[in-house]
DNA sequence: TCAGGATTTGAAGACCCATTCAGTAGTTGT
DNA sequence: ACAACTACTGAATGGGTCTTCAAATCCTGA
């Protein structure tokens, strides 16, 4: 059934990313089987090689993380809290955010394969025109002042979530979610001479 | 001779060093000792074991950058040129350049080896204080007007840095050394209310 | 020059890994 | 019920790894 071989597909993704996560970049073909419950036999026989299986595993979260931060915008109109959602959503949820894990993972693997670096400054770029799509909208209405060209700021804003991403992910005792997103509102602010307040929770 | 075992282990430290550069933070002892044309069993001769080895040439990177960083502003009075000077310091040379790349692959192992987190989290905060007393001496000579603590300032650069450092070292187009350090002071005027001029380059 | 320590090699032992493949179980359509 | 196909296993292949250790080599000081 070509329905149920897709189905498995994604099951080995899956486990390949939760693989990735916990053994890194060069994780072992054996370590994903284990992962999946099955032998390494199984894996190749949906997977040419290992590599395949994990470029797509690594893309896949890629794709996920973004379309993960447009959904959280959607429906969205004030700019302002459209910009302080976004940088919410670029950030981990916690230190122990498996998809920001392995994208930090592959951040440090980058160097050494330049697939995953190209995917990296893919994904690097589309954050930027997100958010220059988001301040040039706030730009227009008169919400927002932009003090520097909504290329810089989105530069700088993605930029900014990256890094505290690794932060985060690293345990630093004092940035967590809540600091980290703090800091990069403090940006937002001068960026955009716009006050930015804190959302108040949804019940 | 007790002198030349000194040198013999740095000789080693240097060859792990450029070993986790080509090889990421998982190195094996085989590519060190090819790196420093030895055996493998050569090097467990100077160090227990390979992890002994990693830590102490990883720790020894880290050294490097940071005081590097200090002998940069070394000498520098004008707290604007100071700001400028430690920015640049702190991006990569250029995409080659091996001791980000180091560190980049630290970063991304991180999650798995908290040795490595520790010793990144305590690099990010060496440098954040480090900001902090620039900042700090320049609003007080009156040269910077702060518009945020000078805490948040100090880490938003140093974010950014490393930020930047990991996309550099993903050979992104268009943010090269220049136009990375201009993203970061376009950020550092905003934070500082100085202009801080380009430098002329020394003949 | 040479003895003795420092350094390094090379091989052995025990283990792990990716990939291939013949064969086995399980499923499906008819 | 059975042929045909899908999914998977387990073993074999060829390779690589860490560690230990006896033996070889290199130095150095006398």
């Amino acid at each position: 059934m070509s329905n149920g071989r897709q189905q498995r597909r994604e099951k080995l993704l899956k486990a390949a990313q939760r693989a990735v996560v916990i053994h890194g970049a060069d994780v072992r073909l054996k370590d994903v089987a284990d992962m999946a419950g099955l032998t390494s036999g199984a894996i190749l026989y949906h997977f040419p090689d290992v590599q395949s299986l994990l470029v797509e595993a690594n893309r896949a979260v890629m794709e996920r993380f973004y379309d993960n931060r447009l959904r959280a915008i959607q429906g969205l109109s004030c700019p302002g809290e459209k910009l302080t959602v976004t940088i919410a959503s670029g950030l981990p949820r916690d230190s122990d955010d498996e998809d920001v894990k392995l994208l930090c993972a592959l951040g440090g693997a980058a160097s050494r394969y330049p697939v995953y670096a190209a995917m990296l400054t893919a994904l690097y770029d589309r954050q930027v025109a997100m958010y220059q799509i988001i301040l040039e909208a706030g730009a227009a209405s008169g919400v927002f002042t932009l003090s520097q060209l909504s290329e810089t700021i989105g530069r700088n804003i993605v930029a900014l979530e990256d890094a505290y991403g690794y932060r985060m992910v690293a345990r630093h005792a004092t940035i967590g979610h809540e600091v980290a997103t703090e800091l990069i509102l403090d940006y937002a602010r001068l960026a955009t001479s716009h006050p930015l307040d804190k959302l108040v929770a949804l019940a």
